[in-house]
DNA sequence: TAGATTGTTAATCGATTAACAATC
DNA sequence: TAGATTGTTAATCGATTAACAATC
């Protein structure tokens, strides 16, 4: 039944295309053409070779030997992740982190069209301008909208009847915030966040700097 | 100058920690005593070499051929991590993602006493009981209090000059939610959390489910 | 041409996995 | 004793790094 993790192969090359592209980004708004793998590594604090190897991932376009052209590089990230089209997305559980990301600003490629929750109060408000409806109309909302990204955000306890009813509405991807392991279909993509994976990394750092 | 990024060994597996200590609580919460790799394996879809591995860092205490010992293990887990002792932590820049982190139940060891900001309307204020100050006031604050960890989800723009008031101050660590790029000196540690790094993840999944 | 860069191939290092020894 | 498990050592795999070839 097991071994859900099916390798994808680069995956810390992926995990940094998006450190490229907000650096590649802050280049082309000051004006800046072209950028060598030295300058980005210098940014985001990796060896260039790295970036060299990561970058030839995505096939950037037209490159002389005097670097990366900041605009096709952009082009060839963004394609290369999938998010040069805009992914309609719902958000499940709007609780103090549901609503930070449904605000924040930073994902490019996801669009929230709507949250859902099971608090009365919080039914019928926007937060963010994005409506917030109630977890009953789940179903019948996927059934009109094609969505394709669930990002969870409540409280583990119900996480896999909720999975359920998105994957019987076809979602694509589900983004996991919550501790609960789910269960999807193969053809379902799924990626577990951990925000305190982070926090065990830097307290590991505190006690080797003891 | 560079080549920040000190190896610290078995970073997989510290990420792996918080996961394991989330598995044991519950299984603890259950009134189970001994669990086996096996088990936890299961529940947290690795392969059980990988839990017998990771444990075994943390040498968890009087385990019998029978599996391990939740409560020894927790134990073992929370010292490993030094969240046997309270840390604790500033928050700098009090938006939507700082506020959901003030929230946030899950981050063990760590204690917010409180958190800055610029905006008066938010100063003086308090976010789940933890009030905002004046990041004016920063320095001296730091003077009183021994701070160990700072979160930084403040806009990127000034964030250097705020690290460097939290490094004079003697901070520890820093956990850095923004994207700029900070210097500290050697014996500050230092994490940078990206949440759309998950995304990109995700979007090469869906990418690769065609 | 000399210089600076990407692109590519090879070497190294670390993490994962497999196999099996030790133990109660 | 047989069985089930952790502990340990070895093999494999993948990611990082180094070295250098190709190019304008």
């Amino acid at each position: 039944m097991e071994t859900e993790t099916k390798r994808l192969g680069k995956t810390p090359s992926i995990r940094r295309m998006s450190l490229y592209l907000n650096r590649l980004k802050a280049y082309q708004e000051k004006g800046i053409e072209i950028v060598t793998s030295n300058d980005i590594a210098a940014d985001i604090d990796v060896l260039p070779i790295v970036v060299k190897k990561d970058l030839q991932l995505v096939e950037p376009p037209t490159k002389k030997r005097a670097g990366y052209i900041v605009n096709g590089t952009i082009k060839a990230i963004t394609a290369f992740l999938g998010w040069d089209k805009q992914k309609s997305a719902i958000l499940i559980g709007v609780g103090h982190l549901g609503s930070a990301l449904l605000g924040y600003r930073g994902f490019p490629g996801l669009t929230f069209v709507a949250a859902f929750d099971t608090d009365v109060k919080k039914i019928g408000t926007t937060i963010h301008n994005i409506p917030v409806l109630n977890i009953s109309n789940l179903s019948d909302f996927l059934k009109k909208r094609k969505i394709e990204i669930a990002v969870l955000t409540m409280p583990s306890e119900h996480a896999q009847k909720i999975v359920d009813l998105l994957t019987q509405g076809n979602i694509l991807a589900i983004w996991n915030f919550t501790r609960a392991k789910i269960h999807v279909p193969p053809h379902v993509a799924l990626q577990r966040e951990d925000l305190s994976a982070g926090l065990a990394e830097l307290s590991a750092k505190i006690k080797n700097n003891q």
